[in-house]
DNA sequence: TCGATATTTGCCCTTTGGGGCAATTGATAA
DNA sequence: TTATCAATTGCCCCAAAGGGCAAATATCGA
């Protein structure tokens, strides 16, 4: 059936493949300009989802792909009726979500300067150039990306961590200053054995079998 | 004698002493913008250096200042005489030199943007806060030290690596995949004794006491 | 050709690491 | 109150790590 309306819709599985290349959110108060955004963006892969205004950017973004998981990024112009891309910048950036590219084609320099300076990813002037246009959407896609990854890891390791006991990670933080198994016993006054024991448990929870993991593990975290 | 002659001249002890602080130097093609920055910087602690113009930089900054460490960056007007700011701003990025913050009365929103396209600092617009103009320099010249302290590290970590013969890198990099010294000897096809020789040396070479140290300094550096 | 360095290996000894089996104690959740 | 889990320890065993002493080869610059 998709096959009939494919002007307009696209398939679940389809809509998740071009999640995965990348959302693009485009807002635009002129209809006309998200349109011609979005028929851009969707020949380059990308899916994208456009919005009137900042507020209901804010609004809707989130149910709208909160089901689709991938890189994203939003463009958007700083001259907007109501809150402006500025002032929305400054919740995203508060919040990590995504890279922000601004367009424009009247800014004064005060508004390209302070986007910089609250942390816009580029600053597009009018009349845009499609290759720099397209170049800035991947590479912001690329950060969003790699945001993604370093912070699933970050969290995936404070989970393995926080399922130690105490006593299991104080003889880690040991072992990772490099003292030994009797060592370790005379700091926590604790016997040998019961020392083995718990390193051998905290190993086996971090899902590491030598001393080298367990140190390159250690040294993306923060014990 | 500094005393005498206090208001132009400066002990070279205390010339290390501000430079430690930060060097700042400025580009302006006004001679009296330039001795007012210098006023400024000099009461702040910093060493100043001006120049009148870009090629005038490029030129002499490198012998007026290879006698001194610190953090450094550059405060320069956007349009000069000569070679701008902005063509400047690609040499030094090229050497990743030293953040360079810009400064303009008179921009046009495309050089905004191209000065943070081609990795400026920041960009300051006239007129000048002043407590925003310090506050800038500040993090310019923490994040050059940062910078220099990590390319320090990596440089250090590399003289430590290259004293390594093939045989003890090899021994080592099966070591840092979680191999035992028995494991290393059959994959290197030579006798245990000899791995134990080989990591030992390593070890020593690298300076580390224990495994988990020589992982920590592997995941530093990629060997 | 000679000394320095790298590579190799064997023998032997001590300390560590890893782990099974079994038992006790205390606390906590069902 | 009972079952589960954390913490503790002892005994015993084997594999691995660290390293001293000695020796043979090979390479390479002086």
């Amino acid at each position: 059936m998709s096959n009939v309306t494919k002007l307009r819709t696209i398939s679940q599985e389809e809509e998740q493949a071009r999640a995965s290349k990348g959302v693009v959110f485009v807002i635009d108060d002129d209809a006309g300009i998200r349109s011609a955004y979005k028929r851009l963006f969707d020949i380059e892969g990308f899916l994208c989802v456009t919005f009137e205004s900042a507020e209901a950017f804010l609004l809707r973004f989130e149910e709208a792909t909160s089901h689709l998981s991938g890189p994203r990024c939003l463009l958007c112009d700083v001259s907007l009726p109501g809150m402006s891309g500025l002032d929305l910048q400054l919740e995203i950036q508060q919040q990590d979500m995504m890279p922000v590219i601004f367009m424009s084609g009247v800014s004064s320099e005060v508004e390209v300067v302070r986007a910089y300076k609250e942390g816009g990813y580029a600053f597009l002037l009018k009349p845009l150039d499609l290759d720099e246009l397209l170049d800035t959407i991947e590479s912001a896609l690329r950060l969003s990306e790699s945001r993604r990854v370093r912070k699933q890891e970050a969290q995936d390791l404070k989970a393995l961590v926080t399922q130690l006991t105490d006593r299991e990670k104080s003889v880690i933080t040991l072992v990772l200053e490099g003292l030994t198994n009797p060592q370790i016993g005379e700091r926590l006054h604790i016997a040998l054995r019961t020392v083995k024991v718990h390193r051998q448990h905290a190993m086996q929870k971090l899902g590491v079998t030598s001393v080298v993991e367990l140190a390159r593990l250690a040294e993306r975290t923060s014990f």
